[in-house]
DNA sequence: TTAACATTTAACCTAAATGTTAATTGTATT
DNA sequence: AATACAATTAACATTTAGGTTAAATGTTAA
């Protein structure tokens, strides 16, 4: 179930990109909210799918809610992908 | 765009077991439905965003349609995930 | 305590995804 | 040509996803 929750939650454009300005630092949901054009509730709700995903990890700091990335995961995909290719490497 | 197409056909548990199956070898549609419990036009259809993704080729072969994977297209995936997990380089 | 700010949650709406059955297309067989 | 078979497409119902605004929660500071 876990390498389903992944990939959902990478299938969407504006996680994919949150997870991209992650990977330069962590930052508050509202610095995040700031790099797109909808609202930051909509944004809170794709924080929340990619960090039921365990995407991102988050600590509270005062009023601010600090996101950072967490890699970790995707290692699940890179060996289902593997194995899909077939365990030889071919390139 | 590619990848965006690419995680969203794999973001279905049914797409993914198809490939699986067809890791193993190509065979027909009829084949795969076998395999599950939905409808031949249910499958038939999810064949289709598999090849709309390009991660499956089909050929007509007399009044059967065998389709065989193409991985290759993961290699997209594969980059994207290595460079959010820092060991590539930025975008 | 109250006000202001950051963020999330709730309620609601619309669009997209997935499943079904029925009709259609393409091919082979008689 | 007519029938059967394989598969897809069409039409429709239901579920899920993603967006909005408004209300709720948590925290800081006056």
């Amino acid at each position: 179930m876990a390498l389903q929750n992944t990939l959902k939650a990478l299938a969407d454009p504006i996680r994919r990109e949150i997870l991209n300005l992650l990977k330069e630092g962590s930052m508050s949901a509202g610095e995040i909210t700031n790099y797109f054009d909808v609202t930051a509730a909509s944004i809170s709700r794709h924080l929340s799918v990619l960090k039921d995903a365990d995407l991102i990890r988050d600590t509270r700091d005062g009023k601010y809610i600090i996101y950072e990335l967490n890699a970790s995961v995707l290692e699940e995909i890179m060996l289902w992908i593997t194995e899909l290719k077939g365990d030889g490497r071919n390139d």
